[in-house]
DNA sequence: CTTCAGATGCTCT
DNA sequence: GAGCATCTGAAGA
């Protein structure tokens, strides 16, 4: 069994978190003890203090990014699209709002009941779980791993919540691709940063 | 392969 | 009331 990531491991600039995340395992323990696992394969920095795309840009606070205030190797979840949810890590210090989004992973464990959580049960789009990659995206990935607003707030570097990271197999810097982030076309010169993160 | 519209509801002004 | 850190299926090139 891996260990799981500190605190100390989020505590740190968030970029740097963003990196180093890829190719670390998503435990996802369900209620009934049932471990869903999967390995990040896209991050994406998101920091406060002067990033026009964060839900907390200069600092503003409302009931939604409370949540990006609190300690890093915190959870933070939010709807999206009226239909979506996307899972960050919180990093950087308890007070700066900063956090990692977690855009993509492959199933790494019991892939079959992430599929099944991610398509219904739906014959004909089990075909699609062939594919080996139906977790390439925030919304796909927490349909996979069954997360919603419920778990904002978790604490990742307890198994109590329910969700946690563990060591996985680090990515070497060599292999990490470097882009634009998606998505955020509203955020005039932040949408240069080069703050998304990807095998 | 590409673009495009629609789904759907919370959050902030 | 407007907009959103998305995804899907359908239609066109």
């Amino acid at each position: 069994m891996d260990n799981i990531l500190t605190r100390a491991f989020y505590d740190r600039d968030t970029l740097t978190v963003a990196r180093d995340l890829l190719g670390r395992d998503i435990v996802r323990a369900l209620p009934d003890g049932t471990r869903l696992i999967c390995r990040i394969t896209e991050t994406e920095g998101y920091i406060g203090r002067m990033d026009k795309a964060c839900h907390a840009y200069g600092y503003k606070r409302t009931p939604r990014t409370e949540t990006l205030f609190a300690r890093p190797g915190t959870a933070y979840l939010y709807l999206i699209y009226g239909m979506y949810h996307c899972l960050n890590f919180v990093t950087e210090g308890e007070g700066e709002p900063a956090a990692v989004l977690i855009r993509g992973a492959v199933p790494i464990e019991n892939g079959d009941i992430i599929a099944k959580n991610r398509f219904g049960c739906k014959e004909k789009d089990m075909s699609a779980y062939q594919k080996k990659n139906f977790l390439n995206g925030p919304g796909k990935l927490c349909r996979g791993l069954a997360l919603t607003r419920v778990e904002n707030g978790v604490d990742l570097t307890a198994p109590t919540g329910g969700l946690y990271v563990c060591e996985g197999v680090p990515t070497a810097p060599g292999q990490i691709q470097t882009g634009r982030r998606i998505g955020i076309d509203y955020a005039e010169e932040a949408v240069d940063f080069l703050w998304r993160f990807y095998v």
